[in-house]
Order: structure tokens, then C-alpha cells, then sequence
DNA sequence: TCTGGGGTCCTAGGACCC
DNA sequence: TCTGGGGTCCTAGGACCC
């Protein structure tokens, strides 16, 4: 059997956590850059606020129902997160975090008594622990788990645990469930098979497996396989990134190349880090900028150039180099930059080292001095240590007008709250 | 009229997830 | 005026090998 735990609203629960007074309001989270909504609170959803409508089309809504509206605070929810996945983990041995919200719990040698308790015992302790509230569902296969998960969420009666463990469960849930809501069938397939008929899960069921081959590759299968109780898709475990990328809007149109080459070097040490971290190194690097594609009075422009690396490397400096003059290669003046990302790619492990005969960096020493940049700025902030090409001018940086203190990772916001409490 | 029979690797694009 | 930021897997087709 897998469990599926699933933070409930979990941006605006963070948010609740530490300022009590948002519970029974209507409280959303913003997107980076104070953009779209992300995460609504019941009393948001209940006004209609759709997922992913953009913040300044709802201005008017919000101030008449006074909703509390919040920047993305993404090291209070990273933090937040931590807890949650840490004390799943007290429970059970296996547990796969598949997003900042939610894990799959592989729940094998239990009984099914047990099990009920058991995830009784997880809602009720992840609550009490963190102050986020969750929803578990329980099922022989994750599809269905995540199915078992919206019935916990939705009918109030479960009390956020809901568990399909007999056949003719797993019937009627799958009766109620409506094809667009099944964990990977996205808004394309929904389309083709709404189209053929297909309305519920369980429609979908009693399609032939050689039809959902045909139409909808081993994945579609898959999905069919374990809709009926055949697990097919197993637990998974931290791995290596394939492929990172860190991009970011502008606060405000950028016309120079200096601030622009300023962010793209922020996002080049960036990826740096992010490679350092999980001991990998990258071949191949692209660059990416482009104009406001929703803006229809303005000259569009969309460039990006790929670079191949000439020894595999996780250097920031080094990084930064190759991607400053891949943007030099792509900037062009007299337009109103939008965003600009950074991407690397062919990532392969730290060592062994892939050494090149006409490399004539000093890989050793200034993989060190990585190392030390590192470590300080663990201690005393991110990118406190930096490679002047990242700056310090900042006008490039996010719009977050409405963010709420770093309650549990900054000193100075935890002797606030202490101090409000 | 008839024109071999396998393979591998890479890339782009399309689907999906949160 | 104002519209996020990450990832994964699969397939088809082309280039190339013998």
C-alpha cells in the first residue's frame, strides 16, 4: 500500500501559522514577482479566486473582500516543508518527497487496521507538530492514492484521511472521480478522451489497454494499469538533477546590458550552487533572455544561446564567464527585457574528473576557494561571499512588496514574533 | 519488374507533474 | 502599468554506422 500526504493550501497555512489572525479570512500567495496566485485558503476559493489568475486583475475583489494577499516567501515554506517531511519520516522508513507539499509513504508490512490508525496518527501528529494541517490518502497504487487524497481533502466527514482498500471502494471513488482529475492526465488528454466518451476515471477503466496504448503511450497505460490496482509506478529517491535552470521576471523593464548581465551572472552562481550542492558538474550552458511576450504595444524580442562547456565544471566563476559571453552574443539594445534565465545541462557526477589536455585552470585551488564561498555564506548569508560580476545593484531584482518576515530561519524575525507573542 | 537489413545516438517537440 | 519557476519522461524522425 502507498500513502499520499498533501500539505493542505500549504503557502497560506505557512503564512497562518505564524499570524493566527489570517485563519477564517480569505488569504492568497503570490507568484514571484507579486504575478499570479498561488495558493488560496478556503475562504479565497470559496470567492472564486481561480488557481494562477493574475494578482492585478483581482485588485478590485480583493480590497472588497478584504483579502489578505502575501509575496512567495519561499525559505519560510522550505523551512515549513523540512518539518513536515521530517516528521513523516519518524513514521515510516520509505518516504518519497515528490514536492514541496507532498510526499508518498510506502506503507507495505502493515495491517489494514493498523494502516487506519496509522494514518490517523500521521494527520493528527503532522498538525500538531507543525501547524499545517494535511490530507492523507491511502492506496494499493499511488494513482490511487492520489485519488484516495482528494476524497480526504474534499468531504470533511474523513477528517483528512481517506483509505481505498477493497474493490468496490475503489469502484465508487473512481466512479466520482472525473478524468481530468486523475494524476497524469493532464489538460491534452482530457481534451482526446473527454472526446471518445471518457468522462470518470472509471470510464476510462473499461477502455481496452491496446486502445489507451495507442492513443496515449506507455505513460497512459501506466496510468490505466494503476487505476485498476496494479502498481506500476514505484517509489522513487532523491537522485542527481538532469538538468537545472534558474530564471526570473524583472522587477522592472531593463533596457542596459549592465543590470541584465548583472542577474544573468546571479543566475549563472546560482546554478553553480545548486550543481555544487548535489556534487555534479555541467557540459553544456544556455542563456536566455526575452521581452514582456503579453505585451502587445512593444518590440518582441526572444534570443537564447548554448554553449558547451570545455571541461565539465560547477565553478561559479568559470560559469559566469561562459554565460556572460553567451548573453553578449544575444543582447540587443533598444528593448524592454522582461526576463533572462540561465539553464545547464549534460550534468554528469563530480568525479571521477574529466580532465582536457590543453585545460590550463587551476581545477584544484579554485575548487577550494568554492568550497570556503560556500561555507561562509552557509553561516552568514546567501551570496554574502559573490563574484563581482553578481553585483550589488539589485535593480533587476523580484517585486515582492507583501512578504512576510523569514519567521523561523532569520534571528532577527524570530525575536519579532517572540516579542509580538 | 526488381533496389538489404539491421543497429545507435541525438534532437525537437509534446505530454505530464508540482 | 500589472501575467511564476521549476522539473521529468516518451516518441518520432533524421543522421550516421556496419
Amino acid at each position: 500500500m502507498f500513502g499520499l500526504v498533501d500539505c493542505n493550501n500549504f503557502y497560506v497555512s505557512c503564512e497562518r501559522v505564524f499570524n493566527p489572525s489570517l485563519i477564517g479570512r480569505p488569504v492568497v500567495v503570490l507568484s514571484n514577482n507579486d504575478g499570479c496566485v498561488i495558493s488560496r485558503s478556503n475562504e479565497a476559493k470559496a470567492l472564486g479566486i481561480p488557481m494562477g489568475q493574475p494578482a492585478y486583475q483581482l485588485k478590485e475583489l480583493i480590497e472588497k473582500q478584504n483579502v489578505a494577499v502575501f509575496s512567495s516567501n519561499y525559505v519560510l515554506y522550505g523551512d515549513m516543508s523540512h518539518r513536515v517531511m521530517t516528521t513523516l519520516a519518524s513514521f515510516v522508513p520509505d518516504v518519497e518527497v515528490y514536492s514541496i507539499d507532498e510526499a508518498f509513504l510506502l506503507l507495505d508490512g502493515f495491517e489494514k487496521q493498523n494502516l487506519k490508525e496509522l494514518g490517523r496518527k500521521i494527520v493528527e501528529t503532522i498538525v500538531r507538530n507543525t501547524g499545517i494541517p494535511v490530507s492523507m490518502g491511502i492506496a494499493p497504487t499511488k494513482t490511487l492514492a492520489k485519488v484516495a487524497n482528494k476524497f480526504a481533502k474534499k468531504f470533511i466527514d474523513y477528517k483528512g484521511l481517506c483509505l481505498i482498500d477493497t474493490d468496490e471502494k475503489r469502484e465508487k471513488a473512481l466512479q466520482l472521480t472525473a478524468i481530468e482529475d486523475v494524476w497524469g492526465i493532464g489538460r491534452q488528454y482530457s481534451k482526446m478522451l473527454t472526446y471518445h466518451g471518457i468522462h470518470t476515471a472509471w470510464d476510462f477503466t473499461q477502455k481496452s489497454k491496446a486502445w489507451v496504448r495507442r492513443n496515449m503511450s506507455v505513460t497512459g497505460e501506466r496510468t490505466w494499469l494503476e487505476l485498476q490496482g496494479n502498481p506500476c509506478i514505484e517509489m522513487e529517491h532523491a537522485t542527481a538533477k538532469k538538468s537545472i535552470c534558474t530564471s526570473r521576471s524583472f522587477g522592472e523593464r531593463l533596457t542596459e546590458y549592465a543590470p541584465v548581465s548583472e542577474a544573468v551572472a546571479n543566475f549563472a552562481a546560482n546554478c553553480a550552487e545548486k550543481l555544487r550542492k548535489q556534487h555534479s558538474k555541467a557540459m553544456l550552458l544556455t542563456v536566455f533572455i526575452h521581452t514582456n511576450p503579453f505585451s502587445t504595444s512593444q518590440l518582441q524580442y526572444f534570443n537564447q544561446k548554448t554553449v558547451p562547456l570545455p571541461v565539465p565544471t560547477n565553478d561559479s566563476a568559470e560559469l559566469i564567464h561562459h554565460a556572460l559571453k553567451a548573453l553578449k552574443a544575444i543582447f540587443a539594445e533598444g528593448y524592454l527585457y522582461k526576463k533572462a534565465g540561465v539553464f545547464v545541462g549534460d550534468i554528469v557526477p563530480e568525479t571521477p574528473l574529466q580532465t582536457d589536455l590543453f585545460d590550463t585552470r587551476d581545477r584544484e585551488k579554485f575548487g577550494k576557494a568554492m568550497q570556503v564561498m560556500d561555507s561562509l555564506n552557509a553561516t552568514y548569508g546567501k551570496h554574502k561571499v559573490r563574484i563581482a560580476a553578481q553585483g550589488f545593484g539589485r535593480n533587476w531584482k523580484l517585486k515582492n512588496e507583501k512578504l512576510s518576515p523569514f519567521y523561523t530561519t532569520r534571528l532577527k524575525d524570530i525575536l519579532e514574533v517572540k516579542a509580538t507573542e
